[in-house]
DNA sequence: CTAGTATGTCGACGTTCGCTTACATTGCCA
DNA sequence: TGGCAATGTAAGCGAACGTCGACATACTAG
C-alpha cells in the first residue's frame, strides 16, 4: 500500500486500529492524544501534525517504508504529477 | 529505510532533494510552500501538516509504502512506551 | 424501555502553523 | 575585493491546530 494522500493515511489508521481491535478512544489515549484528533485524522485531515501520525502508526505497529522497494519491478517514479491541481485541492474548502 | 519520527522525514527529504539537485527555493516552489518551510522541515519540525509533508515527498517522487514486510521476521511493535514521557518531550521547549 | 458502547459534532480556548519580509552566514567565482 | 547563490534565523500576523467538555446518533444488549 502507498501513502499519497492524507487520505490514504486515516484509512490506513482506521485499518490497523480496527484490526488491532481497538476504538478510537483506546488508540487515543495509547498515542497521547485526544479521541477527537483520531476522528479527524482517520476522515483524512490534511492537516494534521506529521509527528502525531508517525506516533499513530508506530503505536499501530505499522512502519512506514520509504524509497523504491527493490522487490518491486516496475519503475515506482511519479511521472508528472499536476501539483497547482493537488495544492488547490488540499487548500481550499475541505 | 523506515521512517518513525520526524527527524527521518526531514533526513528523506533533504537527501532526495539534493539527488534531485533542487535548492529548498525550488523545491519549496514545485510543492507550492515558502522556503521556510522546507527549511524547517528538513531539520525535523515535529508539527509539520501531513499534507504537505506527502505532497513534498510525491514532488520527490519518495512514495511511502505502509504495512509491515515480509521478510521482516520479529514484531516491529513498540514494546512499552511511555507514551507520556515522549509526549512531554515532543510538547517541551523545543 | 433503559443502559452501555462506539462514533461523530459543536463551541470555546490557548498554542502553533506557515507565510512574508528582512538580515546573517557561508562558499564560490569573476 | 565584490557580487551572487544557498542556507539558516527572526519578528509579526491571520488562520488553523488540538484539547476539553458536552451533546447527538446508531447499534447492541438486558
Amino acid at each position: 500500500m502507498f501513502i499519497r494522500t492524507p487520505q490514504d493515511i486515516g484509512a490506513l489508521l482506521r485499518e490497523h486500529r480496527q484490526e488491532a481491535g481497538l476504538d478510537q478512544a483506546e488508540l487515543a489515549r495509547r498515542i497521547g492524544v485526544s479521541r477527537q484528533w483520531v476522528v479527524e485524522v482517520e476522515r483524512g485531515k490534511p492537516r494534521a501534525e506529521i509527528g502525531l501520525v508517525l506516533r499513530a502508526l508506530n503505536a499501530l505497529g505499522t512502519p512506514l517504508q520509504a524509497g523504491l522497494i527493490p522487490s518491486f519491478g516496475g519503475v515506482a517514479d511519479t511521472p508528472d504529477i499536476d501539483i497547482d491541481a493537488i495544492v488547490d485541492a488540499a487548500r481550499l474548502p475541505r
